[in-house]
DNA sequence: GAAAAGTATTTTACTACTCAAATAAATTTC
DNA sequence: GAAATTTATTTGAGTAGTAAAATACTTTTC
């Protein structure tokens, strides 16, 4: 097996503990009765401006394609946590906007994943983690 | 909105960057008719001792169920990625063992990996990489 | 200002996953 | 050593995603 890149290394790290914690934040938030990407999509229109993203700046931050988000939103519109808005200046765009309900969802979402992340690694090494999170931000994170 | 901490910070960039990054691999695999989980089945045997891994360890590795494991190694069988084994000792577990085929193929998908690799971050900070990639190691990573 | 190109969203058809139940073998318990 | 428990895998049913085409606007080009 021929010797592979630091780079291409990180990649499949980055993978690897992605799924894996991801399996641990799913558990978690279940109890609220919202998957990870529910809760990164309540989490990422309550961190915009107004509270409000278009569908595709929404698929890009959580990663999904602008179909799945289409597909996600109708029912989270039924039970309250986000809401609808039309663009005055372009008749095509479709803002998606927090609603009440997202909000106080998502505030006890938060309480949730904060336990998961607790558990995720030890205290006194976090300034790693906090170098670490620099680099992700630098590839496209945008988490400050 | 309340501060978050940095462990959660963390794991959202994760979630945004993995993401992001998979796309990319995943545009460069497809030439060679791989999908980014199949050719992280591949890259997981190859680096097992003999070449061969249970089912539930490959599952563990690729960060998949069992099920889906399952699913996906009758067409890499037939297409001759992989071959079936079964354990002398414990009849219940049968071993995925990379094949000649799917050894070819790895080496060239490979090739094509290192090229999005490539693109990921500037070299020069490379050294920032190689620490997050130890973060990503005491996380669950496993590509040394 | 009509035609062409581009953009945001939705729909359609399909695939890849998940979880839970079923199966089959191994291990533990008593 | 039979019964109960645990472990590895597969099957079945349902869900969540994708890519590509369709739709409906907007912007650019000439």
């Amino acid at each position: 097996m021929e010797n592979i890149s630091e780079s291409l290394k990180f990649f499949l790290n980055l993978t690897m503990t992605q799924a894996l914690i991801a399996r641990r934040f799913d558990a978690r938030l279940s109890i609220h009765s919202l998957s990870l990407n529910d809760f990164m999509i309540l989490f990422h229109l309550s961190k915009a401006p107004d509270e409000k993203l278009r569908r595709i700046d929404l698929a890009e931050k959580v990663g999904l394609s602008a179909s799945a988000i289409t597909k996600k939103i109708t029912p989270l519109e039924k039970i309250g946590m986000v809401t609808k808005e039309a663009n005055a200046r372009d008749a095509r765009v479709s803002f998606v906007k927090l609603a009440e309900g997202g909000n106080r969802v998502l505030h006890e979402a938060l309480q949730s994943a904060e336990m998961a992340a607790k558990e995720l690694y030890p205290k006194e090494k976090e300034e790693k983690l906090v170098q670490s999170n620099q680099v992700l931000i630098e590839l496209g994170g945008s988490v400050q």
